[in-house]
DNA sequence: CACTATATGTCAGAATACTGACATGAGTCA
DNA sequence: TGACTCATGTCAGTATTCTGACATATAGTG
């Protein structure tokens, strides 16, 4: 039961909590986008388009931490419906730039407001001052878990 | 090149950088644990087991996040590798208590090990003050994205 | 100009997790 | 007792993501 070998104790280990509550906003994010036929992956590549459009494969990759594989699967099936679109040659390099149509447009819209009502709900918990502190922590245990990359 | 940190809103968003520290502990914890031959799946189910012995399937799958259906394929493997052990018939309902092999312990030593260094590198950015408040905020997220389930 | 390194898009196969469904056992309540 | 509800273990099929590999295009270096 309790023994100690280098064990990790669940109940207050950081990086458990943080995975659970990223399970969390994962689950609450799915229930909401089930019924616009989206996936968070679909909706994060939207996302990520509105806000920088003509972003490749590849960075939509990242920004949605997929591998670049399974965002081009993805990006098939948004052009094939519509959603977004890319040209048939690369204009500089490999690179393709990817685009929102209209439609596209039009889909992200709703799931936006979605997916904002659950963030909304997530900092409900926290107050103004804390929703700061809490975001410049995030970013630098991001920053030290990424500080000796390769 | 514009592949880090562009200058997206998207990096402002909470729950944008709390998926984003999510995927950046996942990806060191997958990466101490690749030349262990184990995913992370399968250290959560013996970190689970070494704390509370005689979990169930559905809750080791609670625990881990995953379904109980994908935790029931892994404990397969599990056992087919002698790491833990199921009784052939149910003590009591259906529930089959899983306990670890003297074997599973030996591996999940090295594997703890391995990560608590990973989540040991995070919370550095962290003052002690500051871990406790992050543990705070982590957990009131999480009780503030259930809530919701009435 | 060649050579190297890096990054991209893409194809194919494998690994992993999921949804749906079913039978079984325990607990609750009329 | 019997009907109902719930949770569990399990089977089958599907879906999604990943790893590995290759050719190509750009930039940097000698």
């Amino acid at each position: 039961m309790s023994q100690d070998s280098p064990g990790i104790d669940l109940e207050t280990s950081l990086g458990y909590l943080l995975k659970e509550a990223s399970s969390a906003l994962r689950t609450r994010m799915e229930a909401v986008l089930r019924p616009l036929g989206m996936t968070i992956t679909h909706y994060s590549c939207l996302e990520l388009l509105a806000q920088r459009a003509g972003l490749s494969n590849s960075e939509l990759a990242r920004g949605a931490f997929v591998t670049r594989q399974s965002m081009n699967v993805l990006l098939q099936t948004l052009e094939h419906d519509g959603l977004v679109t890319r040209p048939d040659r690369a204009p500089s390099g490999r690179v393709l730039p990817v685009e929102l149509t209209p439609k596209g447009r039009r889909q992200l819209a709703t799931a936006s407001t979605a997916v904002k009502g659950v963030e909304d709900r997530m900092i409900s918990a926290l107050s103004p001052e804390e929703r700061a502190l809490f975001g410049d922590m995030l970013a630098r245990s991001i920053a030290a878990l990424r500080e000796w990359d390769s």
